[in-house]
DNA sequence: AATAATCATGTGAACGTTCACATATAAGTT
DNA sequence: AACTTATATGTGAACGTTCACATGATTATT
């Protein structure tokens, strides 16, 4: 009497159509070398049985897991999550499973954990969104390196596997935009400046200002969120340099400036002019619309997976850094 | 000659420690019957190998593969993604790894490829966050009630082990809260009505209306994005009914009616007074920051990973359905 | 001093697959 | 007709663990 609980087996489903271990495994395997008779039989046998591979056993024999996990650092955020849902569409269209692992911190203790689990887990391939500066990465990386790691959002011209959205070139974009259409005094609100992409952004503003041979007003440094936002618009008026127009590191942070200078008397776009970062779904609808830097971290997370498994598949084809290109979406905030 | 390419395995270590693999088993399982002595040596052997247990290996012998998995449903939304972190925090503090999956449709397809494949990976349990009305849900459920799940914000009431947030009471408290200080005429913009958690707050603001004999005034379905609440607004207005408050059902949403009825001649709070749902991080640099019900969506996914392991440990506490309360949080979007 | 109980260790099978072969039959060549 | 080649199937080991049991050495009990 078979237990009715646990799982069939390869062998239960070869006893039941008369058939070895092996040519059922030859079936679901889809191998071309087994008769369209026992074929029928053994698919019949699967059925009834309501049969199941075991990935685990598959896993153990084949030494490939066909999964492949992601190591982001900060769900919260808008970027990282959309960069999930791309990385886990692109993951499941090309058969891998997805692990799923988050880093609050980024301490060395909390990393090396997240490795060292890597190993144990036989993980194909790593998708890591490492937007932080950090050397823990390249250092991870390298004693690591019999498995193929993609980063995302990493700094520019690293020569690791990495792709990244080209932050200096929207910062470009956006002050550019602004200094063609008149203003001269340009502050900014810079994201924290560990950030990658908003050092990136911080220092394309600069080099256009630079660049146009104008001098930076002012700046103040955010943390991302509205709250930070509102408080540096604060800050800067404050200080007491005058400025027309505001280059803001992310939406979130730009809906937080918006209302404090609103409550200084500022209207936008008459008396500021302001250019956010992302273009989040809610950014055309803050009071006014906001012009903004669109980002497309879906596709950044879809390509990471298309590159992973290109290194997978030959590790000889890992080389360098991808870049993709922001784009300017004009709205009413600005003038 | 060891090839340096391939891991060490128990047998490695047992070699060079000179114990038998299943001593070396009993040291990396803190087996208390193993003299110090020994133990010493084994790990030394360990370290100097570098070896790290195979997890998969472990899981095949065990039958325990220590890994659930969330199933989540548009990545998107701020709830879900922050269930997913709550839910990625708690599952790591409980030694569990987390396979993360995504369903951007729910045809019936897509769900079973899902549910089969999370038997094949030998999943201890799941997580599934299904915030949509569908009897799908309950058919896999049934179907493969031998692995755990918990539901998260699924529909009241329902007798499988599930987690929800009582919608139903946090409207209540937004739209009793607008009648107590004087509002008779309450408009509503709810959420797509087959989502559960858009149900159940526009069932509130019914019910509430009701019991103190007040007649809704006019309502419109929204898709929860900002556009959608904008365009809502605007209909509202447009088939004249005059309100003096409005109920929206999440915070995005709010966000556009406001632009909307701004761009209509009317006053927040003056002309009509607003109250959302959520407590998005930006809620608070909306302008007027807004009145809106907090829910903890990041407590919610770690509840749902306690609940869930209580459930592997011992099937028969599987019972019903844990509610959270929501909560009333007052800014200035109301008078 | 003899027996039982405990402790430390080892042995071989099992978990459910795939892999590398071996074998048997059928079909194609010369 | 004899020999190669292709096709269909089976056999046993391997993947790296743990499990169930067996053994030998030590310690406790009477």
């Amino acid at each position: 009497m078979k237990p009715k609980s646990t799982h069939a087996t390869l062998h239960d489903v070869a006893e039941l159509a008369g058939v070895s271990h092996q040519t059922v495994s030859r079936v679901i395997n889809d191998s071309p070398s087994v008769s369209e008779n026992t074929r029928q039989r053994v698919l019949e046998a699967i059925q009834q049985l309501n049969y199941q591979p075991n990935h685990t056993a598959r896993a153990l024999a084949t030494r490939r897991s066909l999964t492949l996990e992601i190591v982001t650092f900060g769900v919260g955020y808008y970027g990282p999550a959309q960069m999930m849902g791309g990385v886990e569409r692109a993951a499941k269209a090309r058969g891998y499973r997805l692990f799923f692992s988050n880093l609050d911190r980024l301490t060395y203790a909390d990393m090396r954990e997240t490795v060292e689990d890597l190993k144990r887990q036989q993980v194909e391939g790593v998708v890591l969104i490492a937007p932080v500066r950090s050397v823990l990465y390249e250092e991870l990386i390298k004693e690591r390196n019999n498995i193929p790691v993609v980063q995302l959002a990493t700094q520019k011209d690293v020569t690791f596997p990495s792709i990244i959205i080209d932050q200096h070139l929207g910062s470009r974009l956006a002050t550019q935009h602004l200094i063609d259409t008149g203003h001269s005094s340009i502050a900014a609100i810079s994201g924290p400046l560990h950030w990658n992409d908003a050092a990136a952004r911080h220092e394309g503003w600069l080099d256009t200002l630079q660049d146009n041979h104008l001098n930076p007003v002012n700046w103040t440094e955010g943390d991302w969120s509205a709250a930070s936002g509102y408080r540096a618009a604060h800050e800067l008026v404050d200080h007491g340099a005058k400025f027309t127009a505001l280059v803001i590191a992310n939406d979130q942070m730009a809906l937080g400036a918006i209302l404090a200078l609103r409550e200084r008397g500022l209207r936008i776009p008459e008396d500021v002019s302001i250019v956010g970062f992302d273009d989040i779904p809610e950014a055309s609808f803050f009071d006014p619309p906001l012009t903004t830097i669109r980002q497309d971290f879906s596709t950044l997370g879809e390509q990471s997976v298309e590159y992973l498994v290109e290194i997978i598949a030959d590790p000889e084809s890992a080389a360098g850094q991808r870049v993709l290109t922001p784009r300017l979406i004009l709205r009413k905030s600005h003038r």
